[in-house]
DNA sequence: CGCATCTGATTACGCGCGTTACCCGACAGC
DNA sequence: GCTGTCGGGTAACGCGCGTAATCAGATGCG
């Protein structure tokens, strides 16, 4: 049988007060007068029966809920992802706010629907929602949704700059840049390669000679062939995996890394340290961009759809470096 | 400004019908008698007005929800568990359910705060949780709790045993198991190994010399070390990470693979092929478990919290043989 | 014609909660 | 004594929806 849900009647009659002195006691509601006594009686009855509001009642009621629906992309994601997904959480927590992700499949139901079906006050992308998107989203009753179109991905540009910088200090003078092959990534991959192609021209380099590379080696081979051919001696990956490739296919080549050719890739994934060899990449905090992130969420809600101003949010990512470079 | 919402009263009134029939006729509700004109202005008003029925507002009246909250351990997943995620969510809405997950950080909230705070019906988990959280969650509203004790984690034994087979059908007679060193794997690798051991013992050999095995190069060539102290000649490792922390001891070892000795993975990570050499691995049909279990999850719901039968949960596993074994 | 039956829809209630408007007693000022 | 005022709390409404109870009209049947 269902068990009873304990609802605040139950916690009023306990305490011997009306639902609505429960309802201001434990909301908080500033402006009313309650007498210590009567609050004690009230949170202690609370914790005693271990009453939880009806989160469906209390929107319903209040207009709004404490959910926050993170959409995760479709693509293969690495485990990056799940420490930035729990720091959110728990940072958004310290607000009330509830956090729970939902992947976009290809097949799967769309994401209005989703929000729509858990009531989501605030709908939060890894890249900004094209605007029909908002729009739906919007009429399926998000109050907020972020990131919007100024910010976003643009921090992703640090960390291609990272890595070209860290190749141009290792005396590298002609780059290339590994773009992945899923179609996903195509976004994220533009704003990290524009980030290196910047710190090239910085440095009065050419940009970096970019070519794609699959998570295969016959892909990976070939692509190096092709830098070859250009003097590269040094490759930003996209990504970690797409670094392993590099590095099968320059085992296959005979090369030896770093003295043939250089790789550098991003994201630290576990198995990083355990290439042969070890793979120099480049890494962040997560918890200072979940905590940013979490910031915003607060303030937009806050703010009632409004996204007015927000701070360059710095991911501050930083080189670590192993013997791939 | 808050975009305002369609309600159903809106659909009826463009309809020119009440309320109540838009209500039965959205909800296909059995027993009414509505003339199929009627039904046809319903829906089209509805959908001309891109109507989605208030998700709390809904759950509120008829007592239940249509979202199924997954809970995902605290431990680095691999890119495996979205495509589960994925093809969970995808089955699960074809009942009209929706998925959401949530990762269950250390510091983060509790789960029977996220189940109550969106309001979930079920609460899906991978291995059985135990009763004390069970009761917490029914009283945080969730009708119905998976796995339960009894299924759940059996199928990870299909997969140690396949490993265990295919390394004795290539001729090992001493075989060595690689646990993880992350805790949260525990009851997975318990499983997995437990599935290995039987195999061993069916074949008449011994079980498999046990050793944790951390993600670092240090930690296996001290592992591999040990097994050649036993005459170990093949080892299974807990998942494709641990695997490819081994390539990296044998390497260092300067061990030949698999003549020197054998590894076999489970998972079939992306980078599994790209390892030197190629992983053997054990790979399976996410999307087989994950209608199981999303027909298991309607069943559940409809039986009203009871879990009664439900079949063994084959996963079907298969070994991806390349070249490590 | 009178009553039962069936059809196709409507009216009315309640889910649990937030919140506004209101009420009651105590006490001060004139 | 009458009127304010203020502290401490309560009655009552509505959020949007599902659904039980009800109703008006058409039809059947003796």
């Amino acid at each position: 049988m269902p068990v009873k849900r304990i609802t605040s009647s139950d916690v009023a009659r306990a305490a011997g007060v009306s639902r609505a002195t429960v309802s201001f006691v434990l909301n908080d509601k500033p402006g009313m007068r309650i007498t210590e006594e009567t609050r004690r009686r009230v949170l202690e009855a609370a914790r005693d029966l271990d009453y939880r509001p009806h989160a469906s009642a209390r929107s319903l009621a209040a207009g709004r809920s404490d959910v926050v629906l993170l959409a995760i992309p479709d693509l293969p994601i690495g485990a990056g992802i799940s420490r930035f997904v729990e720091e959110l959480a728990t940072a958004l927590a310290a607000y009330g706010l509830t956090l729970v992700t939902h992947l976009a499949a290809a097949h799967g139901r769309p994401l209005p629907d989703v929000c729509a079906a858990i009531d989501a006050s605030v709908v939060v992308g890894f890249s900004a929602f094209d605007q029909d998107t908002v729009q739906a989203l919007r009429r399926a009753g998000a109050d907020l949704v972020l990131p919007s179109e100024d910010e976003g991905l643009s921090p992703m540009r640090h960390v291609g700059r990272l890595q070209a910088e860290h190749l141009i200090s290792r005396g590298h003078r002609r780059l290339g840049y590994a773009l992945p092959g899923h179609p996903a990534f195509a976004p994220m991959a533009g704003e990290r390669l524009q980030g290196a192609a910047d710190a090239c021209v910085e440095a009065g380099l050419e940009p970096p000679v970019t070519l794609t590379v699959l998570l295969e080696v016959d892909s990976a081979t070939r692509a190096i062939t092709g830098w070859r051919e250009q003097a590269v001696t040094g490759v930003c990956a996209f990504n970690d995996e797409t670094a392993v490739a590099l590095l099968a296919g320059l085992h296959e080549h005979g090369l030896a890394v770093p003295a043939g050719m250089a790789v550098i890739g991003a994201d630290d994934i576990p198995t990083a340290r355990l290439a042969a060899p070890p793979l120099t990449t480049v890494c962040w905090d997560l918890h200072d961009v979940a905590r940013h992130r979490a910031a915003t969420i607060v303030t937009g809600l806050a703010g009632a759809g409004r996204t007015d101003h927000h701070t360059g949010a710095s991911i501050n990512p930083r080189v670590i470096h192993r013997s791939s470079t």
